[in-house]
DNA sequence: CTGAAAGCGCTAACAA
DNA sequence: TTGTTAGCGCTTTCAG
């Protein structure tokens, strides 16, 4: 009620009007054993009344510990990071630790500056959340001499610890399901070819093409580049290929997003004349049209284990390096078995196959 | 190079090192003209070669000063935010202040461990960007004692000092752009009723009708609920109104997403048959089918505006209590003139109005 | 221009 | 069980 701003109350006060010291009070309100218990509880009682509340600056001086960990984002615009940032979150404030903040927007100088204020306000820990760090930002975070969580790294960096999901397993789960439907001429729109979730894709693409003891025609194999434009560009590749594939995986929902466009462009019906399928079950995968079936990635779990994993190398404790977390196919509207027909209906007859 | 971490290197480190006293590093350090120009280079570089981080605890421990902004938001899941983020960013980093990151995520357990957080950290001034934030949460914040900035908040908190984006006029600019094309029968789906930005809205939308000599059918103000499912329902009301309008000024993009696909359900032509507009511009409205044209509200300088107000607030400077930022026009093709023909044409002839 | 000394609010020995 | 004392790293008088 009548907590007021001017100069904050502080155990000294406390102690005065308790009539005690200012280390029992201290001891007091931290639930030490070594205080009566009779007192502490009158301690704790007039302290609420006062409207304590405890310094951290001071207290971290003393104890060299900050419960600080610093959250590296290149951008918050990646709807991605939302829910990997909430499972952060979640697990470092039970644990008692607080988030800052840190975006560098790609920005060598804004990098700087946020390394910078991470080492002066004295992080225990550092997670970065971003897909592209920058290549002088990771020696600068690891000057900081505190443990680091990589979150879905694009660049493999051996020697630090992080947490992925599993892009891999992801692909095989979406190219088979594709198969199951019924498809045998799949093909890949790929993403930016150095990144790493690139080429683990790619890979359980073509695991599970192989496993199903499919042959994959080298030109179902398109560059994209992660965005929409990526999509449009791969299905107008792929439409001009000869074997003309039934169903796509796309690197992820935005290059899947373009994909779409293209199709419904070219006079294609998603999924009648053309299956695809996404990764990353982006907040918007369901309200393509139709709503984009898609791979989802865990990303609160990620936000979570990584959060975990810190608090690990915190305590000192030995935890794995490497963590990779499963992606889950979620099923919507845009796959479907291929038609029987080998060769896709011809725009012009379109209209027509939707009349009953 | 050799920067460890072990034991960090304090100002007396330096002193000792430059057999100055410690007092004339911290000088040195911060520039005071009250030190010999040569000496305090000295030191300065001394303190750069020996890996110097000032340490921002010990700092705030004896100026009171923390150089911290709590930044309260509901939820990151909302693409919105990101932008504002970015913008409030910037500024504080310029002004040499940290970000404090609390997000409630709607859980009053979680709202008062963040406001804890924040107290116990000394946060200087706070900025609250999330729609709705609990009605207790606000009485806590205020308890903190320091300045309060409000972005976009939904109810009126006429004590308190806020930046918001002109709903209103940013209505009558939607409105008036879609009598420009043609439209006399204009509808509009509202968004949660108890939501001022769905007052505003609705009033712009009154506003620029009036303004147009254009009566508004009752019937053609709609419930909806800002998300996607609002606007389908909107839709189908609105498609059995008597004067059906030929256009439709959603509450905001995810509802315009639900009109779009109620509209194509139905057979109609977005925008032949009829024109939908949405107001926020989110990173997805570029990618609806079609492209949706839409208001934009200015995301990244409200939050900009938002800091310098707070800033202005920890100077003591005198600063006006509500903003009100303007709402641009995004023109893309989910709008156009209306059909010729009172009637909409029938689903049936769709087909063959697209073969010119 | 520089140094000595005090103290910010707290924790943690060390004594009592 | 409690109080006394020292000190975390820094800024800031106050004297020189």
């Amino acid at each position: 009620m009548g907590r007021r701003a001017s100069r904050r109350v502080s155990i000294k006060d406390i102690a005065r009007k308790a009539g005690v010291s200012h280390s029992t009070v201290s001891r007091a309100l931290r639930g030490s054993p070594l205080v009566n218990p009779r007192t502490a509880e009158r301690i704790r009682r007039l302290a609420a009344r006062m409207g304590y509340v405890p310094n951290a600056a001071a207290r971290s001086l003393v104890t060299t510990r900050t419960s600080i960990i610093g959250l590296v984002i290149t951008t918050l615009a990646d709807p991605f990071l939302a829910e990997i940032v909430r499972g952060v979150e979640e697990v470092a404030l039970e644990a008692g630790y607080r988030l800052f903040l840190a975006t560098s927007n790609a920005d060598p100088e804004r990098e700087m500056a946020a390394v910078r204020a991470l080492a002066e306000s004295r992080v225990e820990g550092v997670i970065v959340a971003s897909s592209r760090v920058g290549d002088l930002y990771l020696p600068h975070l690891e000057a900081l001499g505190v443990p680091i969580v990589l979150i879905n790294n694009q660049r493999e960096e051996p020697f630090i610890y992080s947490v992925a999901s599993d892009s891999r397993q992801g692909a095989v789960e979406a190219v088979s399901y594709l198969v199951r439907l019924g498809h045998t001429r799949i093909a890949y729109i790929a993403g930016p070819p150095t990144a790493r979730s690139n080429r683990e894709r790619l890979a359980g693409y073509q695991e599970a093409m192989a496993q199903a003891g499919l042959s994959v025609d080298p030109a179902w194999i398109v560059e994209g580049n992660g965005r929409p434009e990526g999509g449009e560009w791969g299905i107008r590749r792929l439409l001009e290929v000869p074997r003309r594939p039934t169903a796509v995986f796309c690197y992820n929902d935005m290059t899947a997003i373009g994909a779409l466009r293209a199709a419904r462009a070219a006079g294609l019906c998603v999924p009648e004349d053309l299956s695809i399928i996404g990764f990353d079950d982006i907040l918007f995968a369901a309200y393509t049209e139709p709503p984009l079936t898609t791979v989802a990635q865990p990303k609160y779990e990620m936000g979570r284990t990584a959060m975990s994993v810190l608090l690990r190398l915190l305590q000192g404790e030995r935890t794995p390096a490497h963590l990779r977390l499963p992606c889950r196919l979620v099923e919507r509207a845009s796959c479907g078995p291929p038609l029987e027909s080998a060769v896709p209906i011809a725009p012009h007859l379109l209209a027509e196959r939707r009349l009953p």
